[in-house]
DNA sequence: TATTCTATTTGTATAATGCAAATAGTTGAG
DNA sequence: CTCAACTATTTGCATTATACAAATAGAATA
């Protein structure tokens, strides 16, 4: 098995609560684990450490998150879980697997995404035309 | 002055509080005034006008929000407030103007949605990757 | 003077997030 | 055998962000 685990949850740190400036997309981590299950069935740890694989070592992945959108999703209908077959020491573990109504979800996930990355397009379009006006504007004096 | 005003707030619609499947960008709404102000100072009823110029008219803007986004960004010195000189009927408004420190945070916001694009792109990317690969397995049989 | 329009403000419920700590089983050291 | 360390999951709770509703308020006008 790979490294240590690296990712939010049971380190040392200060404050409680939401902090302020959560800038990112909301639920994301969402499609992130349907899409590793679209893979192929996996426990929630090796969830957590397949972010990486997907680019989202930035993405802050605090543990209790991901196991709540897990145990949302099975509630759901999205994904099953079943007790892991291969007791590789540590607490008793459950792998989930996705269902036909979690694919689509997917599905949802990405085209909702695509919009969002259209959205994020306009407004950054937006600004550096804006700004490439202003510097005109105030550049010549 | 132009049409009425068809963003959220005063109108009809069910239930209470924070609906699931909020997939956005969150405080997104924040760069869009702060882009807005950097134009030229403007009071809460024309900024919530102009997101349709940035192409968000599709972004659920709430009029509460709005407002309160403005009241926390004049409270931590983003932007500065003074009552309209011209007032044009209905409610005493309040025009707001970017300082310094809010442009230089309009700045800091462009940075990070430029993160969140990366991070969307990755991660559409490894999608349609998976997806193709997927579709090799199972599409030849 | 009542209604309508423009515009702002406040109340409140719920969801999402972040941090901390508890729980639980396994393995190896002594 | 017992304790510590490691793997992994679960729970508690505080705070922020958001959604919806409604109250407020002044100006114009019918």
């Amino acid at each position: 098995m790979r490294g240590r685990c690296r990712h939010r949850g049971n380190t040392a740190s200060t404050g409680r609560g939401a902090r302020p400036q959560p800038r990112r997309i909301r639920r994301f981590l969402e499609p992130a684990l349907l899409l590793q299950l679209h893979d192929q069935p996996r426990h929630g740890y090796a969830l957590i450490e397949g972010l990486d694989d997907l680019g989202m070592e930035s993405y802050p992945a605090d543990v209790s998150a991901i196991y709540r959108l897990l145990y949302g999703l099975e509630e759901s209908g999205m994904i099953t879980s079943s007790r892991d077959a291969e007791e590789t020491g540590g607490a008793p573990r459950r792998v989930y697997a996705l269902t036909p109504e979690g694919e689509a979800y997917l599905t949802d996930w990405v085209a909702e995404l695509g919009e969002t990355d259209r959205l994020l397009h306009r407004f950054l379009e937006a600004y550096q035309s804006h700004m490439r006006e202003h510097e005109e504007e105030t550049g010549r004096e």
